[in-house]
DNA sequence: GGGAAGAAGGACGCGGCGTCACCTTCCGCC
DNA sequence: GGCGGAAGGTGACGCCGCGTCCTTCTTCCC
């Protein structure tokens, strides 16, 4: 019973799940066609490659929970190792720290928010309409990610935004660059490029957050005022 | 000696100095001036209270040196006991964790901030003076802050920004205020305040970090920078 | 089917955490 | 001056989270 009620609190995992899919695929009905021992028609990594794909994931969606539970300081490795089910030593084999975790979740953020950024930057020719674009591409994104992941968890400890992580300083250079072709492509007078992506993505983080503390949340409504701020001054901003 | 090696590495603590500064006063030359033994002149407070503004300084200046060092993150409240060399009960009787001392300190830089803020919303008339002169003042104020408590320190952990203390909020809403005071005074039409003081110290702070690593420090470029953005989009900001 | 490689498991020692019973110091009062 | 009570400093203690490391089990490959 102890031991039931402890399977019970867990998450999917892996090793667990494996095994159902395992008898099930292996006793099913249609076990009789996939009939080779091992076939090359099999394109699925071997299983211990599948068991560290998904124990990655137990432990960012376990992370994800925790930090929106508790907050990131509040929450301790210990927490979230809890709440996959492995063991303390299993964890270690996949992140070193808490620090690392939400990295690794941060990563995976701006790992899915890239390619909408991509797309506003290639759909886009002049500065203002990629800016525009890409202003609501984040407003939305950040509406949808809270939504996903905060569900039914109305007063819950403010998750900090990443400092630093290799997508997101990917991120940065993305729109960096992006600012760089369409301003040329405007033919605008050289700018301070560093100092203009920041204030951007500055403005962005802080109108976001903002943004998501009111109600309805207004994605449109923030974007454009963020971008009539933006678009206003660029022509001011002193030249290089 | 390995008593007096721990006395070595402490700050200075009070209760030491204390007693010397009275042995001192007690015996030194003007002791025969302040003749009373308990003068009604003497308008200094009692022991009691000189001890504790002490130890809640030195606990301050312990937590700066160590959040300097080592980075909020890696920080602990032991690390920052050892250094004031006062007992870890006594830390306890003064703050209650790491980020409370964090916070004393965050509410202690804008403490010391907002009469240089207020200054610029007095002496200013118009939105583009105050803007102009909020803006240097903090880049100055940031500037300053880093010399004075990172000499010596080249490669450190960044520290993060507080997210939220008493004083950070009153400093928003004095922000807030004066904005609309001078806008008024403009006559500009009405604008959504909350998310332009948002954007504004948004720009503020990213701006601030990234002047900080560039050589020279160029704080009236910095603002310069920022002035010109904001003044530009301001009047194409959507009307309320 | 057997052995090597690799992952999961979890007990362990370490160190930071916050508390509490004790003791020193200070202050007001006679 | 000295006494009593209170404020507050002290540090040992129990607790718990941390990261490691050796053991055990699973998977892979021959």
């Amino acid at each position: 019973m102890s031991a039931g009620a402890c399977r019970a609190e867990r998450n999917e995992v892996t090793f667990l799940t494996e095994r159902h899919d395992r008898s099930i695929s292996e006793s099913g009905p249609m076990s009789n066609i996939a009939y080779f021992p091992k076939p090359h028609i099999d394109q699925r990594p071997g299983k211990r490659e599948r068991t560290k794909t998904a124990n990655r994931q137990a432990i960012l969606d376990a992370a994800r929970e925790v930090f929106g539970e508790l907050g990131y300081d509040a929450a301790t490795v210990r927490d979230i190792i809890r709440r996959t089910g492995l063991a303390s030593g299993t964890f270690y084999n996949y992140y070193k720290s808490k620090e690392e975790v939400f990295e690794a979740l941060a990563d995976d953020g701006a790992r899915r928010f890239r390619p909408l950024l991509r797309a506003e930057s290639e759909k886009a020719v002049d500065f203002p309409s990629f800016l525009r674009g890409a202003m609501l591409a984040y407003f939305d994104f950040l509406a949808k990610e809270q939504e996903s992941w905060r569900i039914d968890r109305p007063s819950s400890e403010p998750i900090p935004h990443a400092r630093s992580s290799p997508e997101l300083a990917a991120v940065f250079d993305e729109v960096r660059e992006a600012f760089a072709r369409v301003l040329a492509h405007d033919n605008a007078p050289p700018v301070d490029l560093d100092y203009l992506t920041s204030a951007c993505i500055a403005i962005a983080r802080e109108l976001g957050d903002k943004m998501l503390e009111r109600r309805p949340v207004d994605t449109a409504g923030a974007a454009d005022f963020a971008v009539r701020l933006i678009l206003g001054g660029v022509p001011a901003l002193p030249k290089l």
